[in-house]
DNA sequence: CAGAAGTTCTACACTTCGTAGAAGAAGAAC
DNA sequence: GTTCTTCTTCTACGAAGTGTAGAACTTCTG
């Protein structure tokens, strides 16, 4: 699958976070410590459009840019995808459950009890 | 985490289903195929092993490189990593199980029920 | 139409990775 | 021990990806 740069997986964390989108502006005011150019901004944004990760509608005039899956979709396809690289799925899942927490354990157990 | 190219991934491959390490010799007739170069292969495993993916002993003539960690450590980590990323667990373990085939939600639910 | 606001184009430096030649080191054979 | 042979290291290069942004272009707004 496409990877997403440090810049690019920033933005995305933005993008992910706001429900209905935002423009390149602001996400460059989110990045007020690193003051980038908003072409900067821009020329990410239109990488990850190409790499299908965010959308725009272009009638709007500031362009508004939203992501185009969650964020847990996301993750959870990172997940499958590391999950899909082993021939031994048990071993995998088997250590997986090791270095997870407590928590996580007990979230899946009850999401497998319910299914 | 650091990330593998595709060769070096193949090279990763070999070594993990390998007990005893291979020698650079031994990689390369595994890509028989491709035809590589010998001094390829050395630099692949030389970039493997600054990554720490792979260690040598020295001692051997012919280098014996064998994999630092198991694949199935790796892929856990990789979930795990992916797993990190994520700030609600709770709906990305939801999706990663809906992704996931049945087999492995048996597989999950008889590791979780032994713990 | 002129200016402002926003978008796209083009570009460059830096890193990673596949690729391998050239040079060096170490043991084998004479 | 000098010369092969084998193996390892050094150096290098091109392609791709990424952070970065100026220059040029487009589109409203007044």
């Amino acid at each position: 699958m496409e990877t997403l740069g440090e810049l690019e997986r920033s933005v995305m964390d933005q993008l992910w976070a706001a429900e209905d989108g935002l423009t390149a502006a602001e996400i460059r005011e989110s990045f007020a410590d690193r003051d980038l150019a908003l072409t900067t901004v821009h020329t990410v944004l239109s990488r990850l459009e190409k790499k299908k990760f965010v959308t725009r509608r272009r009638g709007e005039r500031p362009h508004r840019y939203r992501a185009a899956s969650s964020r847990e979709e996301h993750v959870a396809e990172l997940m499958s995808d590391a999950l899909g690289q082993a021939p031994d799925r048990e071993a995998v899942l088997a250590r997986f459950l090791g270095t997870v927490d407590k928590e996580d354990t007990a979230l899946l157990r009850r999401l497998l009890g319910s299914s």
